[in-house]
RNA sequence: GGUGGAGUGGCCGAGAGGCGAGGCAGCGGCCUGCAAAGCCGUAUACACGGGUUCGAAUCCCGUCUCCACCUCCA
């Protein structure tokens, strides 16, 4: 394996060489689930699932660990708001978010732990924290880390903490530093009773970073192979992290993967500045591949500027592709899955996603696929188009784009809706061919319109007429 | 104050010393009755000023601009 990897830890692109040959775990933070997922949150899962589909195209065994945090001060507070149950808020957001993986081709983590589950192993780290004396109770029964107790805090972002920004001390929080962070919180006045647990310093509920310490080693071990999430966690989540859970004694995570995000005229696009552009609004404007297309295209540490043209963009390069499967599978025949899935693939490929999944340098050899296959269909080289359309759609599989993929089937109507519309737009082409048989342009141009009219995009091919439903209007101005 | 990131042709977006990645849009052509789809061709692009070099978007020095983190955030 040659997979090179930009490691934040050491800011240094490094060989990825996994604890176990074979086997990669993997734990990704996940969402808060305070509201429904952005477009933002999407694009990290959407990274990773590349990492996980290459890694596994290779062979490795990956076990990858998705957290839902579903209880934090903002879930407690929205729901309050709300009126509603803080739990209930967030299983209503947390379908949310699973109902956009799914629809965007994520593959579902092997586990997807919750926080409010998984108490008993988070007061296993702390009390393991507070023997070793890096962890201690202040005030009403808070539970901080002690900063100046772990010589290594700030490693991970390259901060020494005597040069941080002075940060305000809540009063009265008896902290012995302030930049000490919370791993338990004790009750707020007004907060449920549900929101709180008993433990040796008192009810109370977890902090988050101390969760995300517990889930991933209660599930992934000691120490692990990959810790990631979107660059905004840098600091002080997964810094917070990485210091409760060595100071613990534990290894912790190897390699530190961090995606850029999703911005807006240059400004992050984030729950807090509300500037958040729903996943489930983006769907209804464009296709799941399309907005996946788009969402996969760039480097995953690049931000992704998304403005009006992206999903417009994604749409015609989208369409490319899978009119070139479509055209190549109706005439080659379909393509048993296997045959994709183990489909030896261009070297150039291969090589673009070990460099850090260069994703872009691998559509270009995607797209010099394409171009092949599409020459090879005008040539009627059927061998040929077949070999371009098994290898193209290889590599698509591993971005999770590949167009014959039931995960991308035309939705919208039943089998029997599509096939009474299919003879129906058959019977308007048959009586089209014969208008042009009889060289009677204005009656077959006629037709043509009136099926251009309906959305049904009429082309023509030297073994007849075929027909597809025109895309759905991406653009603003439809709204 | 500390720590990082970025500025590439109309747009998106790779690359990081030497054949102008790729995509979108545009233009020209082929194909077509006309279209569509497809194919072929088409750009003296690398924030600015110096320097190093046979050769720099890529290295060095300086300058400008933008962004992020150090508080919750994928």
């Amino acid at each position: 394996m040659t997979l090179r990897l930009f490691d934040s830890g050491t800011q240094a692109v490094r060989d990825f060489v996994p604890l176990v040959e074979g086997r990669v775990g993997i734990y990704l933070c996940g969402a808060t689930v305070q509201s429904p997922p952005h477009v933002g949150h999407v694009r990290s899962a959407v990274a990773f699932d590349v990492l996980v589909r290459w890694l596994r195209r290779q062979g490795q065994r990956v076990t990858l660990v998705r957290n839902v945090t579903d209880i934090d001060d903002k879930i407690l507070a929205k729901a309050a708001a709300a009126g509603h149950e803080w739990w209930a808020w967030a299983l209503t957001n947390e379908r949310a978010f699973t109902t956009a993986y799914d629809a965007l081709g994520v593959l579902p983590p092997d586990y997807e732990p919750r926080a409010t589950g998984h108490v008993p192993a988070m007061l296993a780290l702390m009390e393991r924290l507070v023997e070793r004396g890096h962890a201690y109770v202040a005030g009403a029964g808070d539970v901080y880390f002690d900063v100046r107790s772990w010589g290594d805090y700030g490693s991970l972002t390259n901060q020494r903490v005597d040069d941080m920004t002075d940060v305000p001390d809540d009063a009265g929080s008896g902290k012995r530093d302030p930049h000490d962070f919370a791993l338990w919180k004790a009750p707020k006045p007004g907060e449920p009773a549900t929101a709180a647990w008993d433990t040796p310093f008192g009810r109370g509920r977890p902090g988050w970073h101390l969760e995300c310490s517990a889930m991933a080693h209660r599930y992934l071990g000691e120490t692990f192979d990959i810790h990631g999430g979107g660059l905004d966690l840098r600091f002080p989540h997964h810094e917070n992290e990485q210091a409760q859970s060595r100071a613990a004694g534990y290894g912790f995570a190897r390699y530190w993967l961090h995606n850029g995000w999703v911005t807006q005229g240059g400004a992050k696009m984030s729950k807090s500045l509300g500037n958040g552009l729903l996943v489930s609004a983006v769907l209804e404007k464009a296709p799941a591949a399309v907005v996946r297309y788009a969402l996969t295209a760039v480097q995953y540490r690049s931000m992704l500027e998304w403005t009006d043209d992206t999903l417009t963009e994604a749409a015609a390069t989208w369409d490319r592709l899978a009119g070139f499967v479509q055209r190549a599978t109706e005439r080659v025949g379909a393509v048993p899955a296997d045959e994709v899935a183990t489909a030896a693939l261009p070297a150039a490929f291969g090589a673009a996603l070990d460099d850090d999944l260069n994703v872009p340098a691998a559509l270009a050899v995607v797209h010099e696929t394409l171009r092949a296959g599409n020459t090879a269909l005008a040539a009627g080289d059927d061998d040929a188009a077949r070999d371009a359309m098994v290898v193209l759609r290889g590599m698509l599989d591993v971005l999770g784009l590949d167009p014959a993929s039931p995960q991308w089937a035309t939705t919208g109507g039943d089998d029997r809706t599509a096939r009474a519309l299919d003879a129906l737009v058959r019977a308007e082409l048959d009586a089209r061919a014969a208008a042009r048989a009889a060289r009677d342009w204005a009656a077959a141009d006629a037709i043509r319109d009136r099926l251009t009219a309906a959305g049904v995009v009429v082309e023509d091919s030297p073994t007849g007429a075929r027909w597809t439903l025109a895309a759905p209007a991406t653009d603003t101005t439809e709204d």
